[in-house]
Order: structure tokens, then C-alpha cells, then sequence
DNA sequence: GCCAACGTTGGC
DNA sequence: GCCAACGTTGGC
């Protein structure tokens, strides 16, 4: 999942109650398909930060709770209202995610592009603007061990 | 249903 | 702040 950390960064993520957070906002199709039909509670997220100084992953996070309706689309003084959004239908949806811990070391997105495991990764696609992708089993495993991910809890 | 115009994303 | 990439909108 990509954050810009002005918007809501790892630290936010981290500080906020039980470190907890509803994951809403996502106006893209593609992404409401994975956060609606896709993202299962207990999975795996890898928290990144986008639009800084040096973008990459920044620590590792977990679904609490599966996809639900994201209540700003039918809220018209949030940024996110839609107008054609039904509550009998939403359009929207989002997940509840909790921080579990940081990377010991930010796991740049030069270094993902640069290791050859991660070619067929997602994030590394030329043009891909998705701000939720999916990441295999092995990209997951080969991303923690990059940040020396040493555990939840710390 | 085509496609130009426009808006957004996000690396650089 | 620039601009390539790509999604969305809306006239026709």
C-alpha cells in the first residue's frame, strides 16, 4: 500500500489507536477490486511510502478486517464524496490495517528495482500508479529480508 | 463507441 | 516543479 507521508505516513500509521487504520480514499477501480474481492484479513501489507525523497518500503503492516464500504463517498464535505456512489451499492471500499513494525533498514524502491527477484513485482512496473498492489508470497519474503524485517511489536 | 481533452499520480 | 503514463470524461 502506497502513502504519500504528508498525507498519512508510517509514523501516523504507528501513533494512531492500536495502531490501526481504515484504509479509505482509493478512487481507482482496479484497486477497489483488490481491497473489495482480493484483501483477506491476516494479509500481509507493505507499507510505502511514495511521493519523498527517497520512496520505498518502510515497514510492514497486517489486515484486521477485510473489505468494507468506505463511508467518504457518501459524505459530500469529504474530498472523496461521490455523488453516483449508492448505499444499497457502494462503489468504494476499504480495509482496516494495523502497523505491525518497521523495516530496520527502508527498502528503497532503486534497491527493488535493482534486485532481479522483484522484476515481475508490481510497484516496480513502468507506469504503475496503483496506490494498492498486489505482492506475492516470494516478493513478500524477498522484500523483508532486504529491510532485515525482525519482527512485530518493536 | 471513438478519441481528444483533461486530471491525477508519482518518480525524478 | 516537470512531465510521462494512464485513467476518466464527454462531445460527437
Amino acid at each position: 500500500m502506497k502513502s504519500e507521508p504528508d498525507a498519512f505516513s508510517w509514523q501516523d500509521l504507528w501513533d494512531a489507536p492500536k495502531r490501526t487504520t481504515f484504509w479509505d480514499g482509493v478512487r481507482n477501480y482496479q484497486a477497489r477490486n483488490l481491497l473489495r474481492d482480493d484483501i483477506q484479513e491476516g494479509d500481509g501489507v507493505l507499507y510505502y511510502h511514495s511521493r519523498t525523497k527517497v520512496p520505498g518500503v518502510v515497514g510492514i503492516a497486517q489486515v484486521v478486517q477485510a473489505g468494507s464500504p468506505d463511508p467518504t463517498q457518501f459524505d459530500p464535505k469529504e474530498p472523496y464524496f461521490d455523488p453516483k456512489a449508492r448505499r444499497e451499492e457502494p462503489t468504494w471500499y476499504g480495509v482496516h490495517i494495523q502497523a505491525q513494525g518497521p523495516l530496520d533498514e527502508v527498502v528503497s524502491l532503486e534497491q527493488l528495482k535493482a534486485e532481479p527477484k522483484l522484476a515481475q513485482m508490481a510497484v516496480v512496473q513502468r507506469g504503475q500508479r496503483l496506490s494498492v498492489q498486489p505482492v506475492t508470497a516470494a516478493e513478500w519474503k524477498q522484500v523483508l529480508k532486504m529491510g532485515q524485517y525482525a519482527g512485530a511489536g518493536r
